[in-house]
DNA sequence: AATGAATGAGTATTCATTCAT
DNA sequence: AATGAATGAATACTCATTCAT
């Protein structure tokens, strides 16, 4: 899944392992002081890596970025499907999943920050991959309010809802983005707020 | 308005002349290529002035970006607020003042993400000043909405108002850090749409 | 005397006042930043002068320095000069010039110190100059000597001379050059007991 | 012994090795052009390693500076302490000291110099150490004025001795920063009446 | 597979000097 | 005579990447 990364090492088990490593002190690095100023020695030293052996699991600190961009992807996607509750009503399926997005983007501020302000530095055919992985994670709330559509418990015109799902995307992602303008509010504040609004799309 | 920044050279009006000439320069080197990848050799060049004049006019390549991020909030804050009209009722207000805003996001797609993408590159007390300046653009929204409890042509909980209108600028916003998913959508769509969502959080 | 600094100024009078203002400026920049890490600006600045004035009394920062080294060695060797007493005895004549110039090197500690670590950067033909001009100050001393030979007060063989001068020269200007090491003594026990050296090697 | 120069690379013996490399080239270009008018790229090209290698072996110009300074220092108390005598009587081993010294010092004219003219380039706490150094060379000759004491073959008030070693010290530096005054000398000439002029400071 | 030393292109910034006004 | 803006060469230091061992 994703873009193949070439490595010179054989052994897939043991790449798995050294870009966990790589991915976890990477994103560590990357969200406290950004992509450009990480070095590689860093990355390598934080990975339990020497210089070397780095590029021997990747082939350029670009690669990297992309890494962590995926993995970051991957963990959002992931924990948002595993939440989708199995209400009758597609309404009700798309209440739970706001509120699971946001628990999601609040645990994960700097990782979505992380996404928003570095991978304009990716190439851009991992760039495209990138914003796919975004779409993906999109796309579980245009399904849930074509459910909607479909059981009728969500008034849109079909052609609204692709935009109706970034603005939730958004809605959501303002927590991570906009953090120091919200520094007084509670999250549970936030989750009733921005519920309501995006319910309120849904009603005619 | 704003931090001072220094100058060797003592004549005003030749500083605002080379600094519109840097800024000018520099949004379009920053946007096209980020703030990390472009010289301060190629913002001289593009600037028309030397490399060492560059310097008579900055201290550093910080001060640079801060210039560009100002000049940014300046002109979206002063379109958007020469834009405001005299309905009686601030829910049209509001209206109008919307449609403005996505006008100008429209217009000015590549400094918005710009400002996105490379504030985290400033000096601390510069990236307070810069944040400042976003809320006081949000701020504009928060006044028409106190205005329209006012007037009672919008039904919030006063509360709730600073989260509407940051959703405000994030539902616009959109169009420039989600293009990508738009390719398609007509811009006019766009407005129709995002204007109804956030007229939907004013009904009661 | 010395070597003539072109000027583009023709009034001789507003030239001498001017470097006059140079001089004293750099000694105190050069004596506390030394001369690579003094700018013209500064130099310019603290001397009253544009930067471009600087350069129409003098046509290069070595002129400075050359100007400065000069004006110190003038300085000395002015003082030491006026002060040379008329006892009969030369040797008397000796020991009071001894101290009239470790006087003269406890008043110009950091002038003294400058010129033996600033003289190596002036181009050859200054620094062959500013040698000669410390050779002119040695050459007091040798002057007495020869005295002393002459009326017996004094007793050495006449080849010894000049070394014996330049010790009397290097006796004295320890005083500003390994000064870090003589914190703790007083200067009137300092020129007795270099006093006491210095006229032990004049005695049979 | 010294300050310890923090290194990337990891074997101590290699790091030995290079900096042995970097101190041969800088005292050959520091003595001939200066330290401000050395570029590291000068210093690494002499010493045989590219710019970056430089950098693995050294933090700074200045520590190279200091390895310099440091070094030569080492050396001329090395040679000193080692050619110290076991004569019976101290003043014979200082004699032999005194002339041991000046050889010394012929040997190494540039490099005392260099130390004289370029120290102050240093950073406090890399001055302090070379200052130090300097003093450690000084004592030598304090303490075999001590012992001279002790055996009463010197007569000298215990108090004099500090500065006695200090002018032993700048007589003997005489032959390498007035060098220039001393074209026509015969080292042994020099050698035979500085060593007078010491020794008569320490008789009765 | 791993190490870590080596490479060298790249970059922000400074500053002596010039020159149009 | 004076100003001060402009120039552009120069330079210390960094860092992604390679490669011998």
């Amino acid at each position: 899944m994703g873009i193949e990364i070439a490595s010179t090492v054989k052994d897939p088990e043991r790449i798995r392992e050294r870009r966990e490593q790589i991915i976890q002190a990477s994103v560590e690095l990357f969200t406290q002081k950004g992509f450009h100023k990480t070095t590689t020695r860093e990355i390598a030293r934080a990975s339990g890596l020497s210089n070397g052996a780095l590029y021997e699991y990747v082939k350029s600190k670009e690669d990297v970025l992309y890494l962590v961009c995926r993995h970051i992807h991957q963990e959002i996607h992931e924990r948002l499907a595993d939440s989708l509750s199995s209400h009758e009503r597609a309404v009700e399926r798309l209440r739970h999943a706001v509120a699971s997005f946001l628990s999601v983007i609040r645990d994960m501020e700097d990782e979505v920050l992380l996404i928003y302000q570095e991978s304009k530095s990716l190439p851009h055919h991992y760039l495209r991959e990138v914003l796919q992985n975004e779409q993906a994670i999109t796309d579980i709330f245009v399904q849930l309010l074509q459910d909607g559509l479909q059981d009728k418990s969500i008034q849109l015109s079909a052609e609204d809802i692709p935009l109706v799902a970034h603005d939730v995307i958004v809605l959501g992602q303002l927590w991570a983005f906009r953090r120091w303008a919200l520094r007084d509010m509670e999250f549970s504040e936030f989750v009733s707020q921005q519920t309501e609004m995006i319910l309120r799309a849904c009603r005619p």
